[in-house]
DNA sequence: TACCCGTGGCG
DNA sequence: TCGCCAAGGGT
């Protein structure tokens, strides 16, 4: 449990002293400060410092970027990606604009129904400009926080954040806006992904995961793995005697299992040929389509009948009996094409 | 809920 | 080289 006064006494006193020089950490109009907090959103603060300048100098009021054109306000992000933050943002400075007299709004149920206005940006905006008590949970403060409190759950999980926004929400009655760009400033700094700088870390004190020697294993966030998909041709060979061909794997996914064999899709009958030295007569069309889905990739597999004269074949492949099936271990999907094919 | 959106830096 | 990460939000 940390103790919320000396936790954000040592904070704020680090905060003061080590704070870094930022363009918009020297204005206090609300605009540039929303628009500094559009353009930091998935972006590094030195990437954003030379936009943010040329920005402001371009369109330097709510009413100069709510004149432009949408063309010239892009050439200002150029580069800087992720651009329908920058049309959001025009269309929201247009909003408050013509809605709100040119002011932004100064209460959060307001500013948060402008477009490109989410948790973070009203948080991040609304406790910076008027210390709205309000927690900006970033990525910086979710790697924080789970260290300090040493919780292991996914942090990519939105009820972890929803969790850690009220755990924060008694840090923030006072100074929100320092409170949470030191925060955000620690994780940027100090507590980083890798390579982080504990010894130098104002709440070391503080830290559960330090005291636990597991900082390098939060926060704990599951990976989202982008599952590839590949198509198979799945051949089913008999020969005279009705046995059939099969090979075992040599390769890290299902090593040593046995198979039918099979070929990418786009390969072809030719080059198949070649590879089994043999001549082959393949169904026209498939005898049926079938799919199996592994945690990082899906097999789409066509399997085709196809029938062969050549009788001897080298290892990994061989002729097998239909009863001899049972005396190899064949992977799962090769199992069901085996049960599909045999009644 | 899960995916998409851009680019640059880092280990 | 490659995956992860960066002051997220929209759909």
């Amino acid at each position: 449990m940390i103790e919320t006064k000396q936790f954000k006494d040592d904070l704020l006193n680090w905060f003061h002293k080590n704070k870094r020089q930022m363009p918009w950490r020297e204005t206090s109009n609300p605009y540039y400060i929303w628009l500094s907090e559009v353009m930091l959103q998935q972006t590094q603060v030195n990437t954003v410092r030379p936009y943010y300048k040329a920005f402001i100098e371009r369109f330097p009021t709510i009413e100069s970027l709510s004149e432009a054109n949408e063309e010239d306000v892009l050439k200002y992000w150029e580069g800087l990606g992720y651009y329908s933050r920058v049309r959001n943002f025009q269309e929201a400075v247009k909003e408050v604009h013509h809605s709100y007299h040119g002011v932004v709004p100064d209460n959060p149920d307001d500013f948060k129904k402008l477009k490109g206005v989410g948790p973070y940006t009203n948080a991040a905006v609304m406790s910076i400009v008027h210390n709205h008590p309000i927690p900006a949970v970033d990525g910086n403060v979710l790697r924080v926080w789970s260290r300090l409190t040493g919780n292991d759950s996914d942090i990519a999980a939105p009820k972890t954040k929803k969790l850690y926004e009220d755990e924060l929400q008694p840090f923030v009655e006072e100074h929100s806006g320092d409170f949470n760009q030191a925060m955000m400033e620690l994780g940027a700094t100090i507590c980083t992904p890798k390579k982080t700088l504990c010894i130098m870390c104002p709440v070391q004190k503080h830290c559960y995961a330090f005291a636990n020697g597991i900082v390098d294993e939060l926060p704990v966030k599951k990976k989202k793995i982008k599952k590839k998909t590949i198509d198979f041709n799945v051949l089913y060979i008999t020969n005279r005697s009705g046995e059939i061909l099969v090979r075992q794997r040599d390769t890290k996914l299902l090593n040593g299992m046995w198979e039918f064999p099979m070929f990418e899709a786009d390969e072809s009958i030719h080059s198949i040929e070649e590879t089994l030295d043999a001549v082959i007569d393949i169904d026209q069309t498939p005898e049926y389509t079938t799919k199996h889905v592994f945690t990082h990739m899906t097999w789409n597999m066509n399997v085709y009948r196809a029938h062969t004269q050549k009788s001897d074949f080298d290892y990994p492949y061989k002729w097998i009996k239909k009863e001899e099936k049972e005396q190899l271990s064949f992977s799962t999907s090769m199992s069901k094409i085996f049960n599909q094919l045999n009644g």
